[in-house]
DNA sequence: CTAAGTAAGTTGCACAGTACAACTAAGTAG
DNA sequence: CTACTTAGTTGTACTGTGCAACTTACTTAG
């Protein structure tokens, strides 16, 4: 039976044993690992029945509605799960819903996107996790449902993102230099940056603090950083400006 | 029976009869009418067993895996039911998902926001549908379910994106003036905006064509224009400089 | 016919923040 | 001590907004 046109809304309504489509929730989880973006995808396990076995997919899984308060505990949930830690930064990316995305039914996927350091992701890695390169968008293997186009869509919003926000610093370690800082923006972005107009840029956002240390190397020290604390995302009123 | 912690993703999630969340779609439909931001609600039926009886609550209803192909199908038709027309904008919002949202137990909804000009949104409203101000980022009512909560992310989104965006173009009817346009703007964003700076913005992001037509009044004629075909909202490289 | 009023549209200068490029600073390695 | 490398600064050009005064084109009152 079809639920009707009006449900939420006819004298009705009250009934509600028409199909359900599936509930699941997905994470987009990223790091940075040797100077590139990287994203955790699980390997689909083999069993009969199941849905694009041994192929890679993002983390994720259906709503329980016994364990999971609303969506993002869901979301929490899964990463937890799958990385052992909780992320610094977790945002709603988007829902995907039709009829054939999942061969077993109508279902609909809450999409999440996640930034944590490289540091966090190596604790407690669950067995069937793995860290792939990101390059141009796209992932090597073919995903499996439409967690490709899902990914796609993850990384568009993050560089998009990234060009007017201060995102990166969640995927940065604890200590960490300006030259590290853009560094990660360069590779999120693709493009390099102007060092003199990116310091500019963030340190007049009140986002980060000097700590009484230096980094060594064979040249001259670059002054630490850390996050200030309780930090929300800094918006900046313009974005850099695009080359072309 | 609860879904494994692993669904999608162990050897008998092919098993798909655990408990279901409800899963329904949402419309945040705005329009300027009188000088002002309006939204779309609609008062929900009295019939037994409905949750919030007689509250207005906004469009939408339960996904139907029989009629709808996909999220946005859905949203179409939500909307198509509720004025008559489909709208020149439809963006996803978000989704809400929780325990508590629905007393009819564990729901999910998918919130879209769309915009249309006033002139389509007076053909043919639904009986149970009316047009209400939005003052401050809210509606007078209080709304059924949690949707005050989405309203307000709405307006929140729809601000955001105004101050950088031309996402207003697909508030106004066919024929406008740059003014007018910039009333728009300036009521969403509820300031006053430079004119000489609002021209250039808007003249030069090649989104708008004059027609040969000016609008007569009691004082000098302004030229009219309309949306160029096809165009797909223009985003700017800087927010307009909030005051203060 | 003229003057006053009003809104459309233009112009010029100040200001903020990025782009570009050259420079100084502080370390290591030979 | 010199060469090299990266951190960090400085100065000038450029782009687009903020602000304010100005011109333009119409209506209405007299």
């Amino acid at each position: 039976m079809a639920p009707k046109d009006q449900a939420q809304g006819t004298e009705n309504s009250g009934q509600l044993d028409f199909p359900r489509p599936l509930a699941t929730v997905d994470v987009v989880i990223f790091a940075i690992r040797n100077e590139g973006l990287h994203v955790l995808l699980v390997q689909r396990p083999a069993g009969a029945g199941e849905p694009f076995p041994l192929s890679w997919a993002l983390p994720g899984g259906f709503v329980d509605v016994a364990k999971d308060r609303d969506l993002e505990a869901c979301a929490v949930r899964k990463l937890k799960e799958k990385t052992g830690v909780t992320s610094p930064y977790l945002e709603q990316l988007g829902s995907w819903g039709s009829a054939g995305r999942d061969p077993r039914g109508w279902s609909a996927t809450h999409a999440y996107f996640a930034l944590m350091p490289e540091e966090a992701g190596r604790t407690a890695l669950a067995p069937d996790a793995q860290w792939f390169p990101v390059s141009a968008g796209r992932i090597k293997p073919k995903l499996a449902f439409d967690h490709g186009e899902i990914l796609t869509a993850a990384v568009e919003r993050l560089r998009n993102k990234v060009e007017y926000t201060s995102l990166p610093a969640y995927l940065m370690p604890a200590e960490f230099t300006l030259p590290d800082l853009q560094r990660v923006y360069e590779i999120v972005l693709d493009r390099p940056l102007e060092k003199s107009a990116f310091r500019t840029r963030i340190l007049s956002a009140d986002m980060i603090e000097p700590i009484a240390k230096m980094r060594r190397g064979p040249n001259r020290p670059a002054q630490l950083y850390r996050l200030k604390k309780g930090k929300e995302p800094v918006y900046f009123v313009r974005t850099f400006n695009p080359p072309e």
